[in-house]
DNA sequence: CTGTTAGCGCGTTCAT
DNA sequence: ATGAACGCGCTAACAG
């Protein structure tokens, strides 16, 4: 926080505060010298303005607030970075609020909380219908949802069905034995994400209309060890060869670890397809369903952005629509069983 | 935001702002029934006071900021669970930032984030020393330094190098060639964290009193996969019986999983020892390290409003001292040679 | 003990 | 185009 005041700029560049203010502020009428005067000014003094007080004046603090079930999940640290990017350009800052578990969650319905005292809010992920009263968080300022559908605010989602039927219709064609694996439930029950719900409904739909027949899911944990341990009792049960859509890249990525590390060929014995298209997956020559992360990181920003210059119309939805990427992990040619069998042990 | 201001309670409870005011702020001078009067009226009104508000007037908003690499890494959730305990008990609310990455660091490096607008810091494990100038965070607000010492904030941390050699000196007991998986370097150089370093450090001194020969050390990133990656070279390479100490007890289970995978028994043809003492590893027998990690949290907590509340003497430095816990995964009675030799195929 | 008042730093009039 | 004055919601100092 700098010590300087508006006040110190101003008698710097000899003008009045409410000039510096407008030059603060991008107000057009001012002469493009004491403009410069100003710019000067504050340079020299290395001058930012409290954000406090633009609060209480102005009614803003170029802040917005992001919420988000946790970090350090590829999907959220790549949205972060593509929403901040955007603030960033604006001249806006970010503050990010993990919810982390119920305990947090039911703190966050205070309405007294910081997070809700930024000028707007992009929430990600959580179903608001269930976790907050009215399906609304407790705040006047605007609101744009990531990930989630809503009729309430601007929301920012892909298709997730829609990816979802494109891999059954895919894994339809191969047509070999079909396995899945999916998110758990979880035991908090309070990010129940409709994502994946989506992704799997939209499979099952896809396939429905070949003939290939659908085994059954492996529910599992939404990181490497939740995929290997579902992996491995996919593949103890599994048929070879055969079709496993795994509903995030991240699982997929476990499946193929495994299966490599019983002899399985990738491609030929098992046929793998992911879901988000990670930046990895491509090295992992993983058949995948890609998702433009960035992009909607982005678009929620700027739909925040319009509502806070004003934009009042009513609540907006940006559907995205995914499309699949194939690649090695499901074009290997299949071969006679009988030769599976033995690369299988 | 509750759309109510100060006045309103005044003109409620038919008394002064000023009395509101020091009701609100816990102020000795206010006769009990006349607080009760701005109590009902608060309540009433479901008033909250404007923290940006309060800032201005008063300079402090009961906000403070905590910065971290990132979370949902199972210690962090921990530690900041406590101390957000802790700031709720007095009354304080929190602000996460997640460093995640270079790009972020150097935002942060900008004194007019919002991060450092709140009344203090508390910032974790990050070496300042390394990522900002001077060693120091751009603000004139107290700052807390958690797993990390420091000679220029105060400091809460565990005694790495004492819990590094308890271990070493266990090995040394156990009298069986040696092993260790510890952090590899982070490839972009921020998240070079003293506390595994330290680790080892004591692993080493510990050890060296003893005849046990210690063979040599695994890098591996800090999560379930690089723990994997690390555990099978070492366990290819590695001669049973063996003492392996992982310094994370996250490592340590993936170590335990892959040698349960190739028919090893932990505590009998490998003796595992890990560090953190996760809830877990109760669960998993895994003998470890035990660090109080929600006490260090309250504890730093607790430092950072001492300061607010006006504290001024020196840095001071909060060591915590971790104890060995003995548990399954090095109790086994080891046999004979040979009888390993073959349960290890 | 309590009411009144002067700022805190800034945005926004309203004249000039 | 620009300076001066007012007010945002609150705390703190000053009277009483």
């Amino acid at each position: 926080m700098s010590k300087h005041t508006i006040q110190d700029v101003a008698r710097r560049a000899r003008v009045g505060v409410g000039t510096v203010s407008r030059v603060l502020n991008n107000h057009p009428s001012v002469r493009k010298s004491t403009r410069d005067k100003v710019l000067a000014a504050i340079e020299d003094l290395g001058y930012a303005p409290n954000p406090h007080a633009r609060r209480i004046a102005g009614g803003r603090s170029y802040t917005v607030s992001v919420m988000l079930p946790m970090v350090s999940v590829e999907f959220y640290v790549r949205l972060v970075n593509a929403i901040e990017e955007c603030l960033d350009e604006n001249r806006f800052d970010m503050a990010i609020f993990p919810l982390l578990g119920r305990a947090r969650i039911e703190r966050y319905l205070n309405s007294n909380r910081i997070a809700y005292q930024a000028d707007g809010i992009i929430m990600c992920t959580y179903d608001l219908g269930k976790l907050f009263p009215d399906g609304a968080l407790p705040t006047e300022h605007p609101v744009v949802l990531v990930d989630n559908e809503s009729d309430h605010y601007d929301s920012v989602f892909l298709d997730n069905y829609y990816g979802g039927y494109l891999v059954g219709e895919y894994a339809g064609r191969l047509g070999l034995p079909a396995y899945s694996m999916t998110l758990e439930d979880d035991p908090e029950g309070v990010f129940v994400s409709q994502v994946f719900v989506d992704r799997k409904r939209g499979f099952d739909d896809g396939i429905a209309s070949s003939n290939v027949r659908f085994v059954r899911d492996y529910p599992c944990g939404l990181h490497h060890q939740g995929g290997v341990q579902a992996a491995q009792q996919l593949l103890d049960e599994a048929v070879f060869p055969c079709t496993v859509f795994a509903a995030a890249d991240v699982l997929a990525g476990s499946l193929m670890e495994e299966a490599g590390r019983r002899g399985l060929v990738v491609g030929r014995d098992i046929k793998v397809i992911g879901f988000d298209d990670q930046p990895w997956s491509q090295d992992m020559k993983l058949t995948t369903v890609h998702q433009p992360i960035e992009v909607m990181g982005r678009r929620a920003a700027e739909m925040l952005l319009e509502r806070l210059s004003g934009y009042e119309g009513p609540p907006r939805k940006a559907r995205f629509t995914p499309h699949l990427v194939e690649r090695d992990s499901t074009l290997g040619e299949v071969l006679p069983a009988k030769y599976v069998a033995i690369a299988e042990r």
